[in-house]
DNA sequence: AGGTACCGTGGGAGCGCTCCCACAGGTGAT
DNA sequence: ATCACCTGTGGGAGCGCTCCCACGGTACCT
């Protein structure tokens, strides 16, 4: 097994130079071959390619990677622990959506979870180390301080929601704004008169942009806001349910409740449930994400969907895009560096 | 070497030979310090771990894999969707043990899918690149050709469950077959008399130890083993409610069901409920796993635990050891290489 | 005819590390 | 004194690639 017949050399794989001397040409004209020059002609080009398949030739990264100091890789970068992020039907459909857009090219994606400060410190070193081409952030909160160690680090990165207004690094979001409005545009035209809604985590940028929407539906319709009626959650269960409990004591005559994620319409439901509540008949619930389960739901919840895969391919497509930018230094404006993809409301049976 | 002009020292991150310089060491030296070589004297140490903190220095990565021919990245190799791999949680809590435990190395862990055809070919190429140091293998089924791939690169590799009683490669397994037979035992106990089981898929030698459980559980207890009631599931929850829908079929009068996995006692679940069988009252139900999905079920289900976390920690222990001894080409016996772990009996209100 | 473009091509010079050999200086036995 | 043998150290020789310059050849100008 191990002899390669006469001319092999020891147990190793073989390398360019060996591609090179089996095609009859030089390593210059491999490599240019095996990266897809096309300052090679054809017949010199069939003559690499036999030989790099007659010898099962398979391109050494690390060589790679130290020549060209690049790595082909790029981090998925959740700075949440492993439990919350297999709890989170978001982040599975975002990674399904980068991991397919991803398959379309040569690059390795890299999932790392930067939950505790422990798990941070790794990244940091990690990333100083410059072990990825560039980095996908997603669910950042306001003051973390991961998006300005890669701009020290000159590492390009994408992040999935704005942490502000005035966000500077490349972004893909949903319509956060436009999908809190008609989630309480569709209670209202259900005749629901008593609206609340329980909030994701206030220092998500995007939650914010929900509230607002559900502000201005209120406001766009003559009604007023009552500040009573939003209450915090944290995108939890648990969260949704003490939210939900909250807002039965703070106002017990409510007949719908905007959830800002399934998760926690799920945790709404079970104490609308233990108080009595039917739904959709005393109280309509409307969650957000529709994720498998909003479909599950008994009954089956109405949600505001957003296209996560879709931002996931997004997310991606920009990266690859500042990455390939970076290489000679070339600097473009912000065009299309701030994506922001529609909502739809799903209407099922629980409104 | 200062004087190639143009090429710009300035802008880019300190190498070894920088601290060396710096410490007023040879670049030997450095390096010994780095990877903690214990010939090195105390005073020589303190100046370049100094000169490392001055300058911030951190090792370029694709260099050292190109000489060293190591990658310090190992592969969790999942040989399924994404989709499968989030609605299942052995798979985060294997996750979270083997970065728990990797946590405390060097190491970088990869998550690769490799679920479709596509997925697989990418995974052939990227293990041809020798991309990782060693590979741990979860939920392979028995004609999977994985396995010998790895053996034929030469890819040190530990698998989660053997694939039949003359496994080869390194392997971490919980007791399946005491598992099952506990199940069994626990439910005779109870005083049920017809026993059904939900199997897991048949091409996964842990489903086949686990059946081989009931199997004695109830020979040894001098009962005889109908086969109607053993009704092939495959670890998901419409193929729970598929068994579960034929066995009350073939066998109204059942008073006991032992589910292989906590996911398909609750698809059972939903059909008993439907046929109006309560739980534990008409027909008692045990699962295997005990995930949050037995904890959070209604009601609460029976199941034997696994130790899944602990699996993943020692998978991860296989592995490095694997890949140290492989570095001398030393090749000892294989005491330790096949560890099984025991399972216990979480009883609760469903059985 | 010479000049000026380009091709396509070969191969030198690194990239930043690890490995390993050589060697200085110290120690203890003879 | 000689020898052997440590320990700590410096630095050469790669690892397998990419980058880029130089070169011979063809084509199309003057």
């Amino acid at each position: 097994m191990a002899g390669h017949g006469g001319r092999g050399r020891s147990g190793g794989r073989p390398t360019l130079e060996e591609v090179a001397a089996r095609a009859g040409v030089g390593r210059g004209t491999v490599s240019r071959v095996i990266n897809g020059s096309p300052r090679v002609s054809d017949a010199t080009r069939a003559a690499v390619e036999a030989a790099v398949a007659e010898l099962g030739y398979v391109p050494n990264t690390a060589a790679r990677a130290l020549a060209a100091n690049r790595t082909d890789a790029i981090a998925l970068v959740v700075p949440e622990s492993e439990t919350r992020f297999f709890a989170e039907p978001y982040f599975s459909d975002m990674l399904r959506g980068v991991g397919a857009a991803l398959s379309e090219t040569e690059m390795q994606l890299l999932l790392i979870f930067a939950g505790s400060d422990r798990e941070r410190r790794r990244l940091a070193q990690y990333l100083a180390a410059h072990r990825v081409d560039g980095v996908l952030l997603v669910s950042v909160h306001a003051h973390d301080p991961l998006p300005d160690l890669l701009g020290q680090l000159e590492i390009p990165a994408v992040i999935s929601g704005p942490r502000s207004e005035h966000e500077t690094l490349p972004s893909v979001d949903s319509d956060n704004y436009g999908g809190g409005r008609s989630a309480v545009e569709h209670l209202m035209a259900r005749g629901r008169s008593t609206i609340a809604t329980i909030t994701g985590r206030l220092d998500v940028y995007g939650a914010q942009r929900r509230i607002e929407g559900y502000r201005d539906a209120l406001l766009a319709a003559g009604r007023e806001v009552d500040e009573r009626l939003i209450v915090p959650g944290d995108f939890t269960e648990a969260g949704g349910r003490r939210a939900m409990t909250e807002l039965l004591e703070r106002c017990p005559h409510l007949d719908a409740v905007f959830a800002e994620s399934d998760v926690m319409a799920a945790g709404a439901r079970q104490v609308l449930r233990e108080a009595g509540r039917r739904i959709p008949d005393d109280v309509a619930l409307v969650g957000y994400d529709d994720s498998a389960i909003a479909r599950h739901m008994d009954p089956p919840l109405t949600s505001v969907r957003q296209p996560i895969e879709e931002m996931g391919r997004a997310m991606l497509g920009l990266l690859l895009d500042e990455i390939a930018d970076r290489r000679p230094a070339v600097s473009r404006g912000l065009e299309r560096r701030q994506v922001v993809l529609p909502t739809e409301l799903v209407a099922r049976a629980s409104s």
